[in-house]
RNA sequence: CGGGACGUAGCACAGCUUGGUAGUGCGCUACCUUGGGGUGGUAGAGGUCUCGGGUUCAAAUCCCGACGUUCCGACCA
């Protein structure tokens, strides 16, 4: 494998070249590995793990927002596939299809899901006749093949792990309504749980998802000053259910066509979590989203009494719901410090022979390296503490960081310069899609990622063709 | 899809120019030593040199092709 070091070699410096600290990280925090096709990775169990808390906080906000889970089939027959033509457009030079079955040419080629849209519409077509069977609100969490170009560990893979929730509404209220809503929770989890800002906003019509009216993004700032998209919430109008003749009976009995929603996050927020917050040793992980949250590490672990006190700490705190866990392997503690930092557990609790002289613990915080002394007998009310402070601090410093990169401009050359620092910069323009493209050219890859209002002041002109402006947007280079 | 780099033990690499018995470091196994920031030592196990063709008495090495990884660009909701 070409560049990728040595498990015990220092791994490259974030700010010597982010992409190749990025790929070292996951590596040697064991997140993935490789396999025999390309853009197709092994997530491995710490990788997994830490996704699977990303499901858990998710799925039970998605629930308590009314979402019921199903699960649809990983093939979309390519007839029906065909049906909604922006959506085609959008997706089919990604598809992935199978034409072969039993060793015979398929008649209508099976398209691996990019998406499940039409799968959703054609299910809803049958569930749905009257105006007594909305809302609708299923979700699904499965993986989908996109047979992209360039790919790269969580954020851009040939196949991904994601969540995709498609709802239908009597109204066009309520289903706005559940787009906003949706991406509010997006926005929460962000916050509580992986410690990420985010700049939230309604897509341009050029970044807009294929087929939907409007989409809604959130958008995390990585420690480079680049953006990534991290989630979207889409509302689709009735164009999907035109398309695919979804209809009921409404309440003054004449048919009605529903309005349509989805929304989806994949495990590309694993990649925004190590470079939101890594560092030069690794992996740094929110507490929320830690499958270990608390290492402890014995010193002299021979010696009489230490890991009886290590088990009893690590009981009071599992008793807790702290994911807790001794390191008792062979290793010396120096090697075992560098292992737990690099997989980016938050909190380490190092036990030896002086501290239990002495009757304390001593604390070290991933995220900024702080060491704290505390008596033992403070430890069980303590510890969730530090770890919720964690937390805070985290989202904070993150936040910190974010607001930091913002920057208004109101010329192509301020905007270039802006985004020339890495950032968000917000300008006002037309909106036009030819304006966007411009500016994507001239800046060497500056996009519009959000709409900031959709407003501006009397008078304000597009910098690019100088017709009126109508929104001000956040402008950045992505992922 | 275009340009660059790379593919040899689990991992990182040397060997290739000038073809001739498969090497180093880390990791792994056993034992000793050490232990508050990647201890030190001794002995071991581990390889169809990415794959497919070709040249040759002989290919990790030379030639052609495919695939994969990686970086930059284009493309991408």
């Amino acid at each position: 494998m070409a560049n990728v070091k040595n498990k015990n070699d220092a791994i490259t410096p974030r700010d010597e070249d982010f992409a190749q600290w990025y790929t070292d990280v996951c590596r040697k925090a064991e997140l993935m590995d490789y396999t025999s096709v390309k853009g197709f990775i092994t997530y491995l169990p710490y990788g997994y793990a830490i996704w699977e808390q990303i499901q858990k906080e998710l799925d039970i906000r998605f629930k308590e927002a009314g979402a019921e889970n199903v699960y649809l089939p990983m093939v979309i027959p390519t007839s029906l596939f065909n049906k909604e033509k922006e959506h085609i457009d959008g997706f089919a030079p990604e598809t992935l299809v199978a034409t072969i079955g039993g060793g015979e040419e398929l008649a209508d080629p099976l398209i691996i899901r990019p998406t499940s849209e039409v799968l959703f519409s054609d299910l809803y077509k049958k569930l749905v006749s009257s105006y007594r069977d909305l809302p609708k609100r299923f979700n699904q969490w499965c993986s989908v093949v996109r047979w992209e170009k360039t790919t790269r560990p969580f954020l851009r893979g040939s196949e991904f792990l994601w969540q995709e929730g498609h709802c239908l509404f009597e109204t066009q209220k309520e289903a706005e309504e559940n787009t906003l809503k949706m991406l509010s929770i997006y926005d929460e989890v962000g916050r509580d749980v992986l410690g990420i800002p985010f700049v939230k906003g309604k897509k341009t019509e050029h970044e807009k998802f294929a087929g939907a009216v409007a989409t809604y993004t959130i958008e995390a700032l990585m420690h480079d000053g680049k953006a990534l998209q991290a989630g979207t919430s889409h509302y689709f109008g009735q164009g999907f259910a035109e398309a695919f003749g979804i209809r009921f009976l409404g309440r003054n009995n004449a048919l009605e066509t529903p309005h349509q929603t989805s929304w989806g996050v994949s495990t590309r927020l694993i990649g925004a979590v190590i470079m939101v917050h890594g560092d030069d040793n690794g992996l740094v992980l929110p507490p929320k989203v830690a499958p270990i949250q608390v290492i402890i590490v014995p010193i002299r672990q021979e010696a009489e009494g230490i890991l009886p006190k290590c088990q009893e700490i690590a009981n009071c705190l599992k008793k807790q719901g702290i994911r807790a866990k001794i390191d008792d392997s062979d290793h010396t503690p120096g090697w075992k410090f560098a292992q737990w930092e690099m997989k980016g557990v938050p909190l380490r609790i190092e036990i030896g022979p002086r501290d239990l002289a002495e009757g304390h613990l001593m604390l070290s915080k991933r995220y900024n390296g702080e060491k704290l002394v505390l008596p033992i007998e403070e430890a069980e009310a303590s510890l969730p503490k530090v770890l919720d402070a964690i937390q805070e601090e985290m989202y904070q410093k993150a936040k910190a960081h974010l607001e930091r990169s913002v920057v208004d401009v109101d010329s192509i050359e301020t905007l270039n310069a802006a985004l020339e620092k890495g950032g968000y910069a917000r300008m006002a323009f037309c909106g036009g899609e030819e304006c966007e493209l411009k500016i994507k050219e001239i800046t060497k890859g500056g996009t519009a990622r959000a709409i900031y209002k959709e407003e501006v002041p009397e008078g304000t002109l597009c910098p690019v063709c100088g017709k009126p402006a109508t929104m001000v947007v956040y402008f950045a280079k992505a992922y």
